[in-house]
Parts: C-alpha cells; sequence; structure tokens
DNA sequence: CTTGCGTTTGCAACCGTATGCAAAACGGAG
DNA sequence: CTCCGTTTTGCATACGGTTGCAAACGCAAG
C-alpha cells in the first residue's frame, strides 16, 4: 500500500503537503490540490486512519455494547444508529455482552484500548468504576434506552412511565377488570418506569394490580411466568400489560396454545415497543411503539455535541412514545380503529 | 492516559521493556514483569491499540458487513461472529449497505481504510473491483451464507441445493399434487441454489413446479407474491417452499388472513433458516435449518487460518442443513414427529 | 523596483508502540 | 575467579500520518 510519502516523492512536494490535501480545511493551492490527487490516484493512495487516528487522538469509530439481539427492538435500533453514524463518517465497532456485570468491564476496556471516540451502551448498566475510566479518558457515553441513577451519563429513553400510564387507561376504559402486569428483569429502567406508570394510571382510576409475574426480558422466562399467572386453579386476569413486545408474543402463543383462552375475548394484552414483529397479523399487538428513529438521531447529536462540539454536560433526552392500536386487546370507544402497519 | 513512557519513567527501566512485558511471549524476566506491571496498575496504564496497530500492521479488527438486519436470520448470525471473534481477541467493526453496487464499494473502502485484519460479508456480493482492493491490501475476506463465481473469496454456506431437494421429497412424500415455490432476491446464490435443488428434488420424483413466483427476500414483496399466487380466479398450490423464512411468515399470514386458507390442511409451507420466530407456535414453520453455529465456526476459522497461520487459499465450505419438522407442512409418513424447539 | 501582507509550502517534532541489534547481566562449569 | 553461552535489557529506528512554525511565494500598492 502507498504511503503519503510515496505520493509526495512522486508529486515532487512535501509528505506535509500531501497530507494537507486530505485534511479538510487544509490551506492548499488548487494547482497542489491537483497534483496531489492526481499522483494519489495514480497509486491509489488512501489515508490510512490507523495513522490518523494515532496523531490526532480521534478515530472516527464509536463503541456500540448490545447485549440481546433476539429481542428485534435492538437489531433495529442497531441497524438504523450504525446507518446514521456512517453517514457522519463514523463507523461502529460491535460489543456482545452479558448482562453481569464483570463481563461488561472487560468488553468497555476492551473498546477504550481502541481509542474510541464515543460509546453507546444499549440495554446494558455500566459499573460506576467503568464511569470513570470513560470520564477519565474523555469519552462520552450516551446510554441508549436505559437510564442510571449516574447522571454522568447522557441518556436516550422513550417515556416509559407516561406509555406505561397511557396503557393503563387503555385497559382501564376497555372495562377490564383484573389487569396483570408481566414485568421484565428488574434491573433495567425500563422495567421499573414502565410498571411505575402503569401502577400510577391504574392508581388514578381506583385500581390496583390484580396479578404480577416476572418474565426477565426473556422469551422462555415469560412463557414460564405465564403459565404461573393462568394457573388453572384460580381466576386469571382478562388483560396484561406485558413489559414488552418479544414477551407479550411468548405470552399469547401460551394463552392461545396452552391455556386455550382467545385473545382479545378472554384476555387483552398489550405491551411496549412495537417491533416489527408486533405488526403480524397472528399477533396484531396493541403496542406503544418507541420513537426509534428520533431516538437514533437524538443518540448521534448527544454524541457529536460531545465529540465535535464543545458541549461537556450530559444530556437526558425522554421522547414521547406512540400507542399504535391493533386487535390484540379490546378496544374502548373512541381509541383509534386498528391501524394497519 | 498513561504512556508506556510514563510508566518506563516510573519504574526506571526502558520503554522497550515496558512494551515487552504487554508483548505476550517476549523475553522478560519475572522480576522486570512484576515491576512494571505493578506501576502500569498504578498509573492504570494499557497499551494503545492505535499505536500498536501502526508498527505492527494488525488492528484485530474484523469488518463485518451486513445488508439486512430486519430478517432475524442476520441478527443472530452477527451475534454469534461477535461473541466468537470476541473470545478470540478480536473485535468487529459494523457496516450496513444496501444491496446496490456503489454503495458498496464505498463502504468496503471504508472499511479497508481502518487497516481491518479480515472482512466478512453477509448476504451481499462484492464487485471484482473491489476484490482485487481486498488482495492487493492482503486482506482476507470470507463470505458468510453466500458464494460467488469469483474463487478468490473463501465462502460459507450451508448446502442450499441440497437443502432445497430434501424440502421436494418432504413435499412430494407428503402427497402434495400443486407444488409451487416462492423465490428469494435471484441475485443471491442462496436462492439460486435452493431453487435448483429443489426443482431437481422435484423432477427426481418426475414432478415440476406448479407455481412461481419471487418475492425478493422482502417482507411486503413477498406478501404480494403469495397474493399473486394464491389469485381468487385459478386453483392454487396445495404446498409451497419459500426460500426463507422471513418470506414464509409473511406468506402465511396472507394465506390465513387475506385468502382465509388453512395451513397445513389447505396448503402446507415449508421453509429455509429456522430463525427463532418459525419455532413460535403460530407458526410453527417446518424449515431446514442452517447451521450457524458451525458456520460461524468455520467463518472464524477460515479467517485465522489466514491471517494468523499462513493458509493462502481461499476455502469453500458447504455445510449441511437439518430439516426441523413443526406443524407447518403435512407431515408424511415416516418422518419426524413435529419437534418441540 | 521595493515594501508589505496574506497565502502556500516545507521542515521538523510528535503521537505510542514494536522490534532488530548490540550491550549488559546472569549463571554454571572449569 | 574466569570464561562463555543465555537471557534480559536498552538504544535507536520505524510505522504513517498531523500540525505549529517559519520560510518562500504571490500579488498589489507605493
Amino acid at each position: 500500500m502507498a504511503s503519503s510519502i510515496d505520493v509526495a516523492r512522486l508529486a515532487g512536494v512535501s509528505q506535509s503537503a500531501v497530507s494537507r490535501v486530505f485534511t479538510p480545511g487544509a490551506s492548499v493551492s488548487d494547482r497542489m490540490r491537483e497534483k496531489v490527487l492526481a499522483t494519489a490516484r495514480a497509486l491509489n493512495y488512501r489515508p490510512n486512519f490507523v495513522a490518523r487516528s494515532l496523531t490526532t487522538g480521534r478515530s472516527r469509530i464509536i463503541g456500540l455494547v448490545v447485549a440481546y439481539l433476539d429481542n428485534q427492538y435492538y437489531p433495529v435500533a442497531v441497524e438504523r444508529l450504525t446507518k446514521a453514524l456512517q453517514a457522519r463518517g463514523y463507523h461502529v465497532m460491535m460489543f456482545m455482552t452479558e448482562q453481569t456485570a464483570t463481563n461488561i468491564d472487560d468488553v468497555v476496556s476492551g473498546i477504550l484500548d481502541h481509542q474510541v471516540d464515543g460509546i453507546v451502551v444499549a440495554s446494558v448498566a455500566m459499573s460506576s468504576k467503568l464511569a470513570d475510566r470513560c470520564t477519565e479518558a474523555g469519552v462520552p457515553v450516551v446510554l441508549f434506552n436505559r437510564i442510571q441513577s449516574e447522571d454522568r451519563f447522557s441518556s436516550v429513553i422513550s417515556d416509559n412511565f407516561g406509555g406505561g400510564r397511557l396503557l393503563a387507561r387503555f385497559l382501564v376504559e376497555g372495562g377490564h377488570q383484573r389487569i396483570g402486569y408481566l414485568a421484565g428483569w428488574e434491573g433495567a429502567s425500563t422495567q421499573r418506569d414502565r410498571e411505575a406508570g402503569f401502577r400510577a394510571g391504574l392508581a388514578a382510576a381506583g385500581r390496583g394490580l390484580f396479578a404480577w409475574e416476572c418474565g426477565n426480558y426473556t422469551f422462555s422466562v415469560a412463557e414460564a411466568a405465564t403459565r404461573r399467572m393462568f394457573a388453572a386453579d384460580r381466576e386469571h386476569p382478562d388483560a396484561i400489560f406485558v413489559c414488552n413486545d418479544h414477551m407479550a408474543i411468548a405470552a399469547m402463543d401460551v394463552l392461545r396454545h396452552e391455556q386455550g383462552l382467545r385473545v382479545p375475548e378472554d384476555v387483552s394484552v398489550v405491551s411496549y415497543d412495537d417491533v416489527p414483529q408486533a405488526a403480524w397479523r397472528s399477533y396484531g399487538l396493541t403496542s406503544l411503539r418507541q420513537p426509534t428513529d428520533s431516538m437514533v438521531a437524538a443518540t448521534v447529536d448527544a454524541l457529536m455535541a460531545r465529540i465535535e462540539g464543545s458541549e461537556t454536560d450530559p444530556r437526558r433526552i425522554s421522547l414521547p412514545g406512540e400507542l399504535i392500536v391493533r386487535t390484540s386487546a379490546r378496544i374502548p370507544a373512541g381509541w383509534d380503529a386498528p391501524t394497519q402497519s
């Protein structure tokens, strides 16, 4: 591979001239640019990002930490985030992790070693030791779809509390009497806020939870939780809010194919995220849509403000979701008719 | 951030000593290692990957190019690949692209600029100009789930031809009379091979295709294709092979919810991939499972053989799939009973 | 033809690490 | 204690760029 020195020699100019031609905003005459670009093309020279990173201290790489890729919400988010960053000249380095804390520390250390310009953490919590390392290294972090009590990080979420409350109203106005809640992993802020909002919404109508089980954001655990909640020996809920679509689908299949219950005639099901599968007609999930595009845009903005701008304080962004009414739950009068998409 | 020089100074040793302590296999006395590690810990020093990459010419980064993340097969593969590479000390840089060729060229150029040690291309074809650039740069490429007539690249696929043929046998022995095929994107080798295998299997039984439509590997296009294939004004197939699960689900929903047909009573549906959703009980897709784990392992092996070993020739690996029998198609006598998972 | 100012160019130092080579230290045998 | 073969260590250079600074240049005004 040709280096800038090769190009310089062949073009009869200094190496720094070559560098400047490939540095946006540097001072170069048209004649020089012409000449250099010509010989660069001849040698098919392209600047070496690694060397550039070394001197500038900026790598144009964003580290992305993800735990679940089986919950379709994340692949979609990852895809959009990657594209948005690509469009800005950044690249994404992927890191998979489990929820276990020790693992995450290793993983994030690995990220920092690569001198990333920023980190996006999706669906995962960061230890505060790690937080120290990041601030110390001057690497901005954005929590995507999570918040933490630590206020050092920027975060981008949808209004989980408001969404939960709205779903409570929806079920109450639908005339449901025995309303259950199927929780996600209790370490997650999404779970806590959605449940809190849901309870608040019920309370506002003078109601409470009829049943509660935890599905841990996992398909199989959610199945088991549904079986417990709908055990044959007692009266079962006539409506449930499942904390995300991924679990809601597991729940619906158990209800229909194991318990012999009809949805929505016997049980209404609502959930959160609006992943693509929610629209599949076998499920037709009434779900609170996360504003993924805006969340991605806000994430990129927050990163750029820190990296390229001079912003120094973390942002905490909460964006409103939208209720997508489909067929998995009885529809109260006055609410939207089922949407097609 | 502390550099190796800082550590060296504080420990009273040379910078190269520090470097050697962090270079596996270098010659260092125990006393030296001890001393250096201690002060390194004190300064919480970690070697800078960028600088290391610059001198060694190896970045320990693998570029991963993906087009679709909405077909769940790919997120799953990406997850496993990322983990497998992480386990070997490599990291994955993600690149999203569309199928359009010009775009891919830009994207891969971006990858090469980062001095990646290897490239995995999933679900996408590479132009031969690009191929030149990669060989020239000495960067090994593995095509994942695709093959190309270019034999310069390694490739890892499942036996699409054999899988298609097996599904044909399955449908024929199930006693189906009018067998249709719903194709994927015709530019893809997966599509071509599965169709060829399927046709061969039918031919072996003295049969042919009753209907053919193209769904382009896209949800909405597959829906439209299904509508055409099952138009009311003519006799419809009593079985179809849909080229992947992603489209098969679209097809099943159209059959059941638009055409009022029962699956499998009126129409048998089989497909390919065995994505997680295929096991969902609302679909229960009989599908040819891709051996994703082995494919990932083979991909990593092929890369490592080129990067760390001295292998120079491309590998072309084809792994056998496995038929997972569920409920979406009539089951011929003598074939496995429905599997649960 | 000077002078002066703004632009373009080259020089040289630096980013943080790896590594070939020679010097130094070590250790065992005689 | 000396000598010699092995480690172990340090020195110096290289990797491929960026960038502050000063020299060179271009051009218009005096």
